[in-house]
DNA sequence: CTAGGGTTAG
């Protein structure tokens, strides 16, 4: 056997370690590393081979190990007498090896039974198991015994330290343990910076990647290039991305595939199509995985016909298409509007056996979801044997989509009860559907729900119960929910700062603001959505102007056009509506539909239709199919008396197939929910409610008899006008009224804006009724006492 | 005999 030995190039082989060797010589590698180890290590290490020693129990146990066969390996073990540390090493490293990390530490644990010394040879292997295990208790222990031993200066036995510590998470430990090392190499440095990475801290890695370069002298291998390459991603820093690109030609790395596949994915990953294509036009070798990265590349820019058209060409090239790229394939169909692609995927992953596969069947279960195939969705869901959290929150989304919400809240519950826990982006996901759902009850019994399960003590979901309860309508529950949360992280302060927002708290809001800046809780780019919208809200402008310039000067933000549309909001209400078009026009970004929207909101309640047609142009222009708009503006014309315009709106509705949604209230009594539309007959005390709603009408004058004067008639209904006293809203009230105790205010959502008439009659009810009325919207709450509105008559 | 590395779901 002179030929030379194909050794592992890494440490992980999850089926047969040394497979192919069928020679059973060891300390090959050893004979060669007298020096520190070279800047990149050679896969292949020539030299002679050597005669096995044919008998002997000890190398029994080596030749057994190096075919990858621990059982015979631990038996022939047993057979030795007193085994040396050298020995014990060997068995640790082949159970290491041979993807059994338990195993390892067991030989581990019997090297201690037995007494054998630990040496600079056992600790790197043993952490790295630790690390596999994510055990964290046993690599502190194995800590310690490094030091205890004297071992704390190797450098193998560091750099493992670090890589343990920061694989679990604990970024400080691994840190420390980095700068209490006497000696470091480049592994070190790249350990760490992949740390960094690893942990999602890209502007560490690339501080740490840079350090290692100038204050270090240390120059980069590939390893650490492409650890900071994913820093890049991580940054969006297509900047640094470049460079490191420049760094990478300077130093002849970028013929490396690995190194050229990881500057395709930060391109890709940083938006740069035309680079990344560059780059792999320019490749002198390509990998299954660098083709993965194209295409998922592709998808990423939403651009599914390159993503399909790279497909093509990498099977065309004779490249075996693997499960990532069906993965990445997958994100390409989700973007298409047929549910064919998808489906040609799913039938070629299943030819080629494919699954299962969890990561796949998410990709799969997702891409129906988007196409809307949600029982589609939910077959494969419940098809996956180790369900992951992303499962569960693809098929979320996927109910979410298609506006399921009982079934999405469901699931969630469900979720709650497994041994997973809910990310930011299941809450995010999830939080919708109570507030779509809207029923205080619902939300009571999730609340109690949630601290069954134990996870009252969970900032997160505490934060989404906060929000929870302000969006049904609760905001003294939401308070005290926010002041009894231990660890209040800034999501809890923004939400309870928008919560006073959205009933009309303004003032509480910014209080609450104060508050949070002297807790030393630093405020971010949310934050400044949720005070500017309780500026809006309430019609702070002095405020709001404050609080915009601040969020630049004192924070250094740059806003977003979430932050300009709260400022539209808040000038269209406050202001000159040809002050706020100027405001929309000198803005530094390219306004949106939502923007436009406020303008003609506003435009709408100082009954100007130039600037709204003006505005509803634009949303048109941008969305053809925002039926909000089509609302408004025919509403308008109906004010003006333009009835040809109405008339002229209603048929272009017709024509394009647009219906506005049906309104609908509902209304909570008692922790039970009663739902009404227009004129509803369907509620056993129908006629009792009628009647009663006639009565409230004629007790504060309302005048019902003249439709064409009123603010919003439907222009989509036929030509039958409801009275406003049949309009959902006001028979839930009426209903309210008559089933409530006096003194309990009655509570009701409703999934469209509140008209004009019926706002105003209420606050004329609340008066007369001496009730609170609470009305939500799907944007704030009326709350209605003693003939005014805390929205101040503008929403 | 030992340490670090590229692609995947929201």
């Amino acid at each position: 056997m002179a030929t030379p030995l194909l050794l592992p190039s890494r440490a992980s082989h999850a089926t047969s370690a040394a497979a192919a060797t069928t020679c059973a010589s060891q300390n090959l590698t050893a004979a060669t590393s007298k020096e520190p180890p070279p800047r990149v290590r050679p896969k292949y290490v020539g030299g002679r081979s050597r005669t096995v020693p044919g008998s002997g129990p000890k190398s029994l146990v080596l030749s057994h190990v190096a075919a990858g066969r621990m059982d015979e390996a631990a038996n022939a073990f047993s057979a030795v007498r007193a085994p040396d540390a050298f020995l014990h090493n060997v068995m640790i490293r082949g159970f290491a090896d041979a993807g059994l990390p338990g195993d390892a530490l067991s030989a581990y644990r019997a090297m201690l039974a037995a007494g054998a010394r630990p040496d600079r040879f056992t600790f790197p292997v043993v952490v790295k198991c630790c690390a596999r295990l994510s055990a964290l208790e046993v690599g502190r222990a194995a800590h310690a015994a490094v030091i205890k031993l004297g071992l704390g200066a190797d450098v193998y036995t560091g750099n493992s330290l670090v890589a343990f510590y920061a694989r679990l998470g604990l970024v400080g430990d691994a840190e420390r343990v980095f700068d209490g090392m006497p000696a470091r190499d480049i592994v070190s440095w790249n350990t760490l910076v992949d740390g960094y990475v690893s942990n999602g801290m890209g502007a560490l890695a690339l501080a740490c990647f840079q350090e290692m370069n100038y204050a270090q002298q240390v120059c980069h291998d590939s390893v650490g290039i492409i650890a900071a390459l994913a820093a890049c991603c991580l940054e969006s820093g297509l900047m640094q991305g470049r460079e490191i690109h420049g760094y990478a030609i300077r130093h002849g790395l970028e013929q490396d595939v690995k190194v050229g596949t990881s500057l395709i994915d930060m391109y890709c990953k940083c938006g740069d199509m035309s680079f990344a294509e560059n780059v792999f036009a320019t490749m002198p070798l390509r990998t299954v995985v660098t083709w993965n990265c194209m295409i998922g590349g592709y998808a990423l820019n939403e651009r599914p016909v390159d993503a399909f058209d790279c497909f093509m060409q990498m099977r065309a090239e004779g490249f075996k298409v693997d499960a990532v790229t069906a993965i990445n394939l997958l994100a390409a169909c989700a973007q298409t509007e047929s549910s064919l692609y998808g489906r040609s995927v799913h039938a070629y992953v299943v030819r080629r056996h494919f699954l299962p596969h969890v990561v796949l069947e998410t990709a799969l279960l997702e891409m129906y979801g988007k196409v809307g195939k949600v029982e589609s969705s939910e077959k494969i869901f419940g098809q996956i044997t180790n369900k992951t959290l992303v499962s569960w929150n693809n098929m979320i989304a996927a109910y979410m989509y298609m506006e399921m919400y009982q079934e999405a809240i469901a699931l969630f519950l469900e979720l709650l009860n497994q041994p997973l826990y809910p990310d930011y982006f299941t809450m995010t996901t999830v939080v919708p559907a109570f507030v779509l759902l809207g029923s205080l009850k619902q939300c009571r019994q999730m609340h109690s729900y949630i601290i069954k399960l134990g996870h009252g003590c969970n900032t997160l979901i505490m934060n989404a119960v906060v929000h929870m309860y302000a969006r049904c309508g609760d905001i003294v529950a939401s308070r005290e929910i926010f002041d009894r949360i231990q660890g209040k992280d800034v999501i809890s302060w923004n939400t309870i700062i928008i919560g006073y927002a959205i009933h009309g708290k303004g003032k509480t809001a910014l209080e609450m603001f104060d508050e949070m800046k002297c807790k030393s809780m630093e405020p971010n780019e949310s934050t400044f959505v949720s005070v500017l919208t309780a500026c809006s809200v309430s019609g702070l402008e002095v405020e709001g102007w404050k609080h915009f310039n601040s969020m630049q000067q004192e924070y250094g933000m740059i806003p977003q056009i979430e932050h300009y549309g709260c400022m539209t909001d808040l000038l269209g209400r406050t202001g000159d509506l040809r002050e706020t078009l100027r405001f929309i026009e000198n803005m530094p970004i390219a306004p949106t539909s939502r923007i436009w929207g406020s303008l003609l909101i506003a435009s709408r309640n100082k009954n100007d239709i130039d600037i709204a047609e003006y505005a509803a142009e634009r949303i048109f222009q941008l969305e053809h199919n925002n039926t909000g708009c089509y609302v408004a503006l025919s509403s308008m014309y109906a004010d003006a008396g333009r009835w040809e315009d109405v008339e002229r709106i209603r048929s272009l509705m017709k024509e394009k197939g647009f219906r506005r949604t049906e309104a609908r209230s509902l209304v909570e009594l008692n922790d039970k929910e009663y739902s009404f539309v227009n004129e509803d007959m369907s509620h056993p005390q129908s006629e009792e409610i009628h009647e009663f709603s006639d009565f409230l009408s004629r007790n504060i004058g309302e005048n019902l008899d003249n439709p064409s004067k009123l603010r919003d008639p439907d222009p989509f209904a036929s030509r039958k006008t409801v009275p406003p006293n049949k309009h959902s809203l006001r028979l839930a009230v009426a209903f309210g009224l008559i089933s409530s105790e006096a003194g309990t205010p009655i509570l009701v959502k409703k999934n469209v804006r509140v008209c004009n008439q019926c706002h105003h009659a209420l606050k004329l009810i609340s008066k007369f009724s001496g009730q609170k009325i609470v009305v939500g919207d799907t944007k704030i709450y009326h709350v209605l006492s003693d003939g005014s509105c805390c929205c101040g008559d503008y929403w």
